[in-house]
DNA sequence: CTGAAAGCGCTAACAG
DNA sequence: CTGTTAGCGCTTTCAG
């Protein structure tokens, strides 16, 4: 058995197998072309050699790439990386390399990746999206694109409708007596927390609570420890956050005032990320984010299959996971706003 | 201002700037060999009509794809988020796009996504690797290749040295007079497993204690929940886990069977990747895996400077991070085996 | 300083 | 069924 120095090409193949290159190539792509013995031949050679076909050239050849990139706002975020899995697995399933990009929160950031990616890519995932909408539809010009967690009209989508698993919450909080909640705020730029905020508005009209809103703007343990103290001066008795790490940034930031989580205040989160990690175990709104990759990736790949896919909205519910951090009204808080402490974030 | 309708090429730019295509080349990537007014000429017309330098014609022309690769055993575990997002970032600076691949602890897999990824990309970083050593170095001769946390002669590497932590760690439970302790395994082709097991072994008999292992394959919570049972019956009174997933399903299991932190048994973690989100708070090595990540994709970009970096090894140190799960060897658990009560992973 | 020409490795008509 | 011939879009000698 030679041992092929340099990488081998398509030519040496050919040479040896005694065929051209054409015929090399199909053989690869297009066995069915070929009589049966030439492709077993050709294949036996390039196994010897150990040829394999050049990913970049065939690109430039064909002008597509078997590449998808996919885009977070926070890869470290533990949102993410079960949605990430589910659409690398897939991907991986089809032979497609998937291109990661984390856009660090930043619209600009996540501007220039999807452009630095766009002629690798035969299609791009958007996820979360912080970019204006105008951005998003350039992107989706140059490229077949696909949004999670981000609604745009005429462009493809899967959606994780948390707004029912909200409202459970809230007239969970209201069946226990909470007449004065605060909702902790995400990113303005997300779909998801517009969605939530709404969600926890409308159904607080309804069931005759009261609302604040305090915005913690990046989606952080930290962000939520240092909302504690906003959170305190409401004189609220209850919290729903925007996700599972404001709220557990919360948990730990009431505890540090001295406050019990859910004896003085209940505090839900959203997103079920932490699993019952906090203590207490937090309840929280479930989430579907593994699914939603594999849809996002799915819908990609029905895409370069079948042409266009046309206005595709894919919407997953959610629903209230109870755990232990909610609780009747304590008396003790009912009575309005206590004395302001400590500034909060 | 003309609205572009195809992707412009290099040849538009050419002729609308009146210069060949080579000079339009020479613009973007070797601009001081042009005129300055030749080049802002260039730039401009590009710029108007949106031509940028396609990546892959580029990368087919010069042998050089501007791509990396990183591979990891399992982006959902959180030891490797912080990771990426650190090489990626670093990656982004540099102008470079990373490909992400996720093993899924399988080796074959690596193995798979290595050779995919091969022809694309200028340099991978391999995590974790569970590969074999053979397999490793097959790649690390078709690609400038750096390793985290797996030691390979010969090829560059960049290792957490969890050794010195997990020593700090022993020292500590047999201060607070532990005298049987064991060691929950992690997957048995990791690095770090086996450098942290050795660490236990060594440092517990220079300790004069006795440690039990107990091998959980795959380091997930559930796996150390699982765990727990077993761990009750070797009549240990503090166990070290292999990592904080493991760690906080093992305290998840012990109280499913009745068993306190640190009342009944103390527990430590690795990596400090849950922070002081578990209750009690883990008593755990710290981790250093952001700076692991820019190291080794800042190993790579020098090797693609300079050419070949010799063996490098880069060694991290790490520290016992002192929390709640360790207390004073419990009095009612220090006669021996308990019975058997349950079968264990 | 700039243009002409020859590919990088592969695929895709178009002929036989 | 298989070979021939052009490129994909860019970079890079080599001349001038």
């Amino acid at each position: 058995m030679p041992i092929p120095r340099a990488k081998p090409t398509i030519s040496q193949v050919a040479e040896v197998a005694g065929v051209s290159r054409a015929s090399v190539s199909r053989a690869f792509t297009n066995p069915h072309m070929l009589g049966e013995a030439t492709v077993a031949r050709i294949l036996g050679v390039a196994e010897d050699i150990g040829y394999v076909p050049n990913r970049t050239a065939r690109a430039l050849s064909t002008g597509r790439t078997g590449n998808v990139a996919l885009v977070v706002p926070d890869i470290a975020n533990p949102f993410f990386p079960p949605l990430i899995q589910a659409a690398q697995s897939l991907a991986d399933k089809s032979d497609f390399c998937v291109f990661l990009g984390s856009s660090g929160e930043d619209p600009a950031q996540e501007d220039k990746l999807l452009s630095r990616f766009a002629d690798q890519v035969d299609g791009m995932i958007l996820v979360s999206s912080r970019l204006p909408e105008d951005r998003i539809r350039h992107h989706a010009d140059a490229r077949p694109l696909v949004l999670v967690n981000r609604d745009v009209n005429g462009i493809p989508r899967v959606l994780i409708d948390s707004g029912v698993g909200v409202a459970q919450a809230v007239s969970h909080l209201a069946d226990l007596g909470h007449r004065r909640i605060v909702y902790l705020g995400g990113p303005s730029q997300s779909w998801s927390n517009r969605q939530r905020s709404a969600a926890v508005h409308k159904s607080a009209r309804a069931a005759e609570m009261v609302v604040e809103t305090i915005n913690a703007l990046v989606p952080t343990h930290e962000a939520g420890r240092q909302a504690a103290g906003a959170i305190r001066e409401t004189g609220a008795t209850a919290v729903i956050a925007f996700d599972d790490l404001l709220a557990q940034g919360v948990m730990a930031g009431l505890s540090e005032l001295g406050l019990s989580v859910p004896g003085d205040l209940s505090v839900v989160g959203c997103d079920d990320v932490l699993g019952a990690a906090t203590y207490p175990a937090l309840t929280t709104v479930s989430n579907r984010s593994v699914e939603a990759g594999e849809q996002a990736l799915s819908l990609l790949l029905d895409h370069f299959r079948s042409g266009a896919l046309g206005d595709v909205r894919f919407l997953m519910d959610t629903h209230l996971v109870l755990r232990a951090t909610t609780a009747a009204r304590s008396l003790g808080r009912q009575a309005g706003v206590a004395q302001p402490v400590r500034k909060g974030a």
